[in-house]
DNA sequence: TCTAATCATGTCAGCGCTGACAATGAGAAA
DNA sequence: TTTCTCATTGTCAGCGCTGACATGATTAGA
């Protein structure tokens, strides 16, 4: 008994395509690329072809021939896998949309530095262009290799050196501005943060961004609790611990906790809870992100939407556009979502 | 005012290596496709040259010559950002210790069929082979189409053709088995399953498992209370739903719950806690996965680890060793977590 | 000593495609 | 009619690398 249909199919050439069709493999090459200049005619002709031999272009052919990869590699470190996730679900949609491929390099902290993970997997795979996540895309050193190759790059919520290549952020004061009113509207007068460490860029905004607005609302900065937390093993652990540490230490305690992201908010629930306090009836509790663990979180937890994807999704439209876009500036807003917790 | 420094350094090529070294072009490709019968004086001088002119090789031109991408397409649809992150995890791993890259499809339901993603996303880059997860994994024009062209696959967690691929998967039923037991032993004797759909194939053997085991701890199979969910847009919520119906429909109150995944698990702890009752104290709960949400729950959830990565890991080890790997068959085991909540 | 086997290295075509440029032909302008 | 323009199509080299094969040098075996 022979095996069912073993028939391999060699995959067809722009030589077969253009044999077919009666015309020259540069024809087709044309039709291929969408090339004005091609009569209606001869492209119809080619495109039917084109169907028959179920013909795809080689990518690396093309490659080799165009000098350029159509790869757009990602360069990121595992971050939380919501993030990453979100990331690399923008990136693939607009990769898929521009007719490009998408390489994920995942930065493993420690095993070796940025600009070998470079040179050894992004560069050897001659990317177009990349896109840098933090805090990658903060590395002095990579951003030197990468000028050096004239490796084009945007990078999305960059902390230094602002301006000097393209840059996609989302506006995280705004957002933050937004939970502020929200909580000062309902009443809430008694504030904590749960804020990250002072290096973390965006951690930082988004509490002056509480501060200053709770503080053109009337409200007293000084009287702001603040307790400030290291990026250990587990963020929520982290930010259970430091909130039980906080309420336990204060009095009269908070009526509203704004915590820097939304894995130590839903530790800084626990923490509340631990303490009999009720969320959100004695103490309002937000988080940042809007994170899927945000929904699963009960009750829900009132968060900060971030729009990830979309950052990622505008990160490729940027390169993919092709203009020089050394200085495209991007800022997407962020917004409140109301949930059950605040 | 001239710019820093943008000396672009174009890309040193296999014959300018071999001009410093004073060899040949292919002596060159030899020392970095690690061929034997160079000698050691060759090697080292040729090294010398690579370090040099910082050689990378161009996959384009290294693919095309040898017909191969060096390329591992990873094809999954959008699961759980959790498992998605972990299979690329995995396979990324893999694939930088094998020498490839990866390429990542996902499949988005809806927009377009599975066969149509494939040919023009992984079939155009020319992927050496693939990795399927569930569902792709079980969609049978799909794996015509790949036979069809004699494009390689390994399956993970596969739900029919049992046997005719490489496959891998996770041994559900033992991890399973241990919670039975586990929950036995603390005394727990009125036991309640939520389900997943029946075409699941994961959650049947799951469901299966833990009917059979409290059977032969001399349990009572007729005794077990169970409810199957549908997998909606919010599994955590359609989990707190079925968990709240249940809870309100039995009597007496179940004692131990098991969920199918984690996600439901967290529903069914916020059912559990609306409805007045203590987790672990009045109800175990426990879940399927080990996800990363089980240790942000509260109490942490007791669950049964799944090595999502090792298996991804291992899929690309299987395509990258390059022997014939038809029938290889792997299958992981998986272990009970004791966490807070049973 | 001579032959065969083995090792180290080189030569070269060609993978499939595209960029640069050339050629062709049809209509417009002179 | 002649010249020019420009839309359409073709020709061809070569991108950087590797497989197949050839070559020369060395070593082992008879």
């Amino acid at each position: 008994m022979k095996p069912i249909d073993t028939a391999v199919r060699k995959p067809a050439t722009l030589d077969d395509v253009a044999a077919i069709a009666g015309v020259s493999a540069k024809t087709v090459s044309r039709v291929v690329n969408r090339n004005a200049n091609v009569s209606a005619a001869t492209r119809e002709r080619i495109e039917a072809a084109i169907r028959e031999t179920g013909y795809h272009v080689n990518q690396a052919a093309r490659s080799l021939a165009a000098s350029r990869s159509f790869l757009i590699g990602a360069f990121m470190p595992h971050l939380s896998s919501f993030y990453f996730a979100e990331i690399f679900r923008g990136a693939a949609k607009a990769c898929r949309q521009y007719g490009y491929h998408l390489v994920v390099e995942e930065f493993d902290h420690g095993v070796d530095t940025m600009v070998d993970r470079y040179e050894q997997g992004l560069r050897s795979a001659r990317c177009d262009a990349l896109i840098l996540t933090p805090p990658v895309c903060d590395d002095e050193r990579l951003l030197a290799a990468l000028d050096r190759d004239g490796m084009p790059y945007v990078r999305i919520a960059p902390g230094i050196r602002p301006g000097v290549s393209a840059a996609l952020s989302a506006d995280d004061a705004q957002g933050v501005q937004q939970l502020a009113r929200h909580l000062w509207a309902s009443g809430r007068r008694r504030f904590a943060i749960i804020a990250g460490p002072a290096d973390h860029a965006a951690a930082m905004i988004r509490e002056n961004s509480f501060v200053e607005t709770l503080a053109g609302l009337g409200g007293d900065p000084e009287g702001i609790l603040l307790t400030r937390i290291e990026l250990h093993e587990s963020i929520s652990e982290s930010g259970r611990a430091a909130t039980l540490d906080l309420l336990r230490r204060v009095d009269p305690l908070p009526d509203a906790i704004f915590a820097f992201n939304d894995e130590v908010a839903i530790g800084a629930m626990a923490a509340a809870r631990e303490l009999g306090l009720t969320v959100p009836g004695d103490v309002a509790i937000a988080g940042f992100d809007d994170s899927y663990i945000a929904q699963l979180a009960w009750p829900p937890l009132t968060t900060i939407h971030q729009p990830i994807a979309d950052l990622a999704f505008q990160a490729v439209g940027v390169v993919a556009s092709g203009e020089s876009f050394a200085a495209s500036q991007i800022l997407l807003p962020t917004s409140l979502v109301v949930r059950g917790t605040a």
